[in-house]
Parts: structure tokens; sequence; C-alpha cells
RNA sequence: GGCCCGUUGGUCAAGCGGUUAAGACAUCGCCCUUUCACGGCGGAGACAUGGGUUCGAUUCCCGUACGGGUCACCA
């Protein structure tokens, strides 16, 4: 009796790892490709951890023209929820981060190296396992799961560190022949990897993100096969990202403690071991304290949630790409039109520590990626936006040939306005553009400086009679400049502020005041735009408007 | 608790033994301007802490404090 005749038993009936090692050859690409992947668990929302390592994972690929793949990590069917790939996928191509190879529906996928979902791969698992026990570097073990309980207390008042090892690794020391009877009685086993590392020696490990790292070395006879048949994490990514041709893996820093048992994995399989790329997660300050975003109690850790608030997705790269390389923002200034495409990320330049998530700096990255877009651009996803998640937006933004011109305010020229953060802004920016809202608007209003009803009322009655539609800008502005001054306003703010007890107040009180008049707000863009784009009957509808109601006041 | 990692303004961060310690967001003031936004100028604001090493430490070493990660038949 020998690990042979054991393997046989444990394993019955399964491929030899040389038909997997030839059926996968080794990647022919070009020197320097990088192959990256993103490995989620179908356990509900796409994290935003998890976008920002595919973005960096993907970009990395890209760069170096290698490849960028999707892998389903389903080994845990109890965690699993029902489409849970359909939305990863999604959740990544919202970002148009789009891998290479792996999954791209519930059950299809395309690439070379598949299947790209762990429970597709049992078979290639196990037939690595089979090796592992023939070479005596794996083994089944007894122990159920209240004896290992039992063991863990007994530790942990013993003090002494908890574990599988050393001399609490009872089935380890179990003979082939004990083993065999003990399958053969039917009892219940899973597949332990034989440790060959010991706890008082350290291992150097170099981290592409990390840097140099010191751990001890791994002692763990951590379990491979579990009792479902299936692999767990570790053992898994040791045979697929082999497998695949990983080049880097990019994962969560979680993951840093780890890479003793996976280096060691790597050696005793036989495996040329990947670079790692350990990236800080994403915080969130909770009451003076640091935590990672959490899906249970924080909405922006879902992908999904940019897309409610209308946030684009490119301004979340941006920020993403921010918080990744912080040049990325001295690029940005510099390149202002490029896509991000076309800036250099580099892992090495990532911080090593994580970086707390701020709402406010993305918003402002939103705005200058919004400042940018034209009016059509605005139009098209803040309609597409609004048909999903703003009934009333939709329906005013229904006139497009008009809410093109209202959003074309301001936009396209040198300093484009920077108002518009995320398209659930857009209502409360353009509402008083449309005269059915606008009507309906009651709230109350100040008139402010000049608060003088009969006053205003006949400022107001006078510039509509200057009032012409087809006046250019200089012309229109010298007429409000001329009412200004009829009625005691200085016709510039200069003049008013060397001398202002010579008048009532400025140019600037007035244009208020017909500001109000035609949208009962004191902060707006340029009026001759508003003006242009209302029309002439609107504006005067609204002047006049406003007059009988300051009559009704009087 | 053991083992790892980290700590530069409110936030994100440059920095690699000698710097007036960049920049961005936020904040404040001024200018520009018919309002707002944009833009321009300026202000306030930081090397966790104690010891070393050194002519000199934000940078190197050790301790302390604080923060994070990890110790599953979860990933």
């Amino acid at each position: 009796m020998n690990y042979k005749d054991l393997a046989d038993l444990i394993f019955p009936n399964i491929k030899d790892i040389s038909y997997y090692e030839e059926k996968y050859p080794r990647r022919n690409l070009p020197e320097g490709a990088i192959v990256t992947r993103v490995a989620p668990s179908p356990t509900g929302f796409v994290h935003i951890g998890s976008l920002y390592q595919g973005l960096i994972a993907r970009k990395i690929a890209s760069q170096t023209k290698g490849v960028f793949f999707l892998r389903i990590e389903d080994t845990d069917q109890k965690r699993e929820i029902e489409n849970g790939t359909t939305e990863i996928i999604n959740g990544f191509k919202q970002f148009d981060v789009i891998p290479d190879e792996g999954m791209t529906s519930e059950t299809e996928e395309v690439g070379k190296y598949g299947p790209y979902k762990q429970s597709l791969r049992k078979d290639i698992y196990q037939s690595y396992a089979k090796y592992l026990i023939e070479q005596g570097k794996a083994y089944p073990c007894f122990c159920t799961p209240e004896e290992l309980e039992e063991m863990r207390t007994k530790q942990e008042e013993a003090k002494i560190r908890p574990g599988y090892y050393g001399v609490w690794a009872k089935c380890r020391k179990l003979s082939v022949e004990e083993m065999i009877e003990k399958i053969k009685a039917g009892e219940k086993y899973i597949i332990r990897f034989k440790s060959p590392g010991r706890e008082d020696r350290k291992i150097k490990h170099h981290d592409v993100i990390k840097g140099n790292v010191d751990f001890p070395e791994n002692d763990q006879d951590i379990v491979i096969i579990k009792a479902d048949g299936l692999p767990t994490y570790h053992f898994a990514h040791a045979v697929d990202d082999h497998l695949m041709g990983t080049t880097h893996v990019i994962r969560g820093d979680e993951w840093l403690s780890s890479v003793p048992l996976h280096l060691q994995l790597f050696q005793e399989l036989g495996f040329k071991a990947p670079k790692y790329a350990h990236i800080s997660p994403i915080m969130k300050n909770d009451n003076g304290n640091k935590r990672k975003l959490s899906k249970r109690k924080d909405p922006e850790a879902a992908v999904s949630y940019y897309a409610e608030e209308g946030i684009p997705a490119n301004a979340v790269k941006e920020y993403l790409l921010n918080i990744a390389n912080s040049n990325f923002e001295n690029w940005r200034r510099a390149n202002k039109d490029a896509s991000i495409d076309s800036f250099e990320l580099q892992l090495n330049k990532m911080s090593v520590s994580g970086a707390l998530f701020d709402m406010i700096k993305l918003l402002d990255v939103s705005k200058n990626v919004i400042a940018k877009y034209t009016a059509e651009q605005v139009y098209e996803e803040a309609y597409k936006w609004a048909e999903k998640y703003d009934m009333e937006l939709a329906d005013m933004l229904k006139d497009k040939e008009y809410s093109l011109k209202v959003l074309g305010i301001e936009r396209g020229n040198v300093k484009p306005r920077r108002d518009i953060a995320k398209w659930s802004d857009v209502k409360e920016n353009i509402v008083y553009m449309y005269p059915e809202k606008f009507d309906k608007n009651t709230e109350e209003y100040e008139l402010q400086t000049i608060s003088n009803v009969e006053e205003a009322k006949q400022i107001l009655s006078t510039y509509i009679q200057y009032y012409k539609e087809e006046d250019d800008k200089d012309t229109w502005f010298n007429k409000i400049k001329d009412v200004a001054e009829k009625y005691g306003y200085a016709r510039e703010v200069k003049e008013y502020k060397q001398n202002p007890d010579a008048y009532k107040g400025h140019v600037g009180d007035v244009s208020t005041l017909i500001r109000i008049a035609l949208t009962k707000r004191t902060n707006t863009p340029d009026m001759y735009e508003i003006m242009k784009v209302l029309g002439k009957e609107e504006v005067e509808k609204r002047i006049s408007k406003l007059c009988n109601l300051c009559e009704k006041e009087d």
C-alpha cells in the first residue's frame, strides 16, 4: 500500500495532470505582456473594490498587450446567489471593464483556458489534488468539524497558535493503510495539504505594491478539497492561475498574509509562482474609525449606486484612477481631452495604505467630466438616467430640440459651466426653462435689492418695451443699462462703487430683478442665452406676470 | 492575543539624508464678472511620539501609541 493506491482510491477515474498541462499550454505573448484577472464570487452586487481591482487589472493588461480575464469563483455554494455571474458581468460592463476571456453570461464564455467558472473545474482540481496525494504532499483528513472546533478551543485556552499543524495535525500522522481502511469503512474526509513549512523560518517576498515583506513560513495543513469535492480558494487560486497563465495576481490586500501559503502551494505543485500586487482597500470613515466600505452599511460600496445617482461611469473611473495613482490628476490636467486609456498606470506607484473614499472629490471629478460633454452627450445620458429614475425629468427632456438648447447654455465654450455633478442634478438646474414647470412653481422669492414692488414693476415694464429678441449681446446689455440709468442706477458697477451715494444701486441690481422675473432664481447661467432659449413670447409673459403679481400685492 | 503592514494639513497625496515640505479636493479672503459658475491671485492648515545613527533627519534603526489586515471545509 502506497500513496498511489491511496490516491487511486480517493480519486478513481480521474485524468492525469499531464492532460491538463497539455490542454492549457503556456500563453504565447509578446515580451513583457502581463496577464491579469479579476476573480469575484457571485455573492451579490459588485463591490466598488472589485471594480477598482478590475479596472487596474484591465489597464495593466491593456498597457502591456497582455490578457485580462474574468473568472467566477463559485466554490462556496452556500453564499452563491441567483444570476450572480450576470450581475458581475454587467457591473463591469457598465464601466467598460471588458475581459478578453472569461464568462460572458451565466453559462457562456470565451477563451481557451476555460472553464472560467470554478464549479465547472472540479475535475481539474481533483486531478491536481490526486497528484499531490500520490506524492505524499496531501492527505485525507477524517477530523470532524466538532473535533476541529474542540481542538481550537484547547489551543486558545492554552494560548497557543490555533490551526491544523505540527502535533495538532492528527490525520497527517496516519499511515497509508489506516487512511485506506478508514475510507473503506466509509468515514467522511476532506483533503489537506501537507505543509513542508516551519513557523520558525522566514520567507522573503516582494510584493509589487507593498514592497518587501517578511513572513514566517506557512506550516498549516490547510484544506484543499472540501467535503463537497470543491477546492478551497487557496488551492483553486494555485491551480487556476497556473493553468490560465496569470502573470500578475492583482487582488485585495486581505490576501497578503496568505502569500506564504500560496507560494508554498505553487512550489509543491511544481508551478511557477505569479507576481503579486496587493491593493489597499477603499476605506470609509465611520465615527473616527477607518473601515472598509461595507456592502451592508454603505450604499456607495455597490457599483450600482453610481448609476442610480447618475454619476457617469467615466467619472467613477477617473476618481478610482486618482486613488490608484495620484499623478493621474497631473496627467489629466496636461491631457484634458485624452482618453484614460492613454494614461499609463503604474502598480508600484499605488498607495500602500487604504484611502478614504471621498464623495466630494468624486463629485468634483464628475463635474469636470460632465463639463467636457457636449449638449448632445449630456442630453443622451441624462435622458437615459431619467427614464429609469426620474420620470418627471424624462418628461421634460422629451422635447429634444428645446432641451438641447437648454443644456447647451454656456456649454462647449472655453470656460464651460461646472454645475452638474450627476444626472440627478439636472432637473434642479433646468426646471425653470420649462414653461409648464415654471408656471407651477409657487415658491416664495425675494426681489433682492430692488425690494420696492412699485419700482420693480416700473423697471420691468420699461425693460420689456426696450427688449428686442434679435438684439446682439452688447445691445441687449446696453438696454439693461439704459433702464438702470433711467431709474437712478449706475450703468457700471465701478461707477457705483466710486460714488455709491449718487445712485440707488447699479446695473447688477436691475439685471438681478430681471433674472428673478425670468427664473425666480438669483443664480443662473448667462441671462442673454437664457432669454434666447426661452424666446420672446415667454420672456414677455414671465416679466409681465411678475408685474401683475406686483399689482395684486399692492 | 500571535503574525504582517501602515502613520506627511480636514481628505487624497508628492517626497527616498540638507526642500521656503509640491499639487489636488474642501475651506477662507481678494480680483474679474449683470448673478452663479469659470478663471486669476493670495491665506490658513501637516511630517503620530520617544530614543538613537549622523555635521544634519519627514526621510535610516529601535521602542511606544494609534490605525488597518489576517489567523475557516468563506472568498
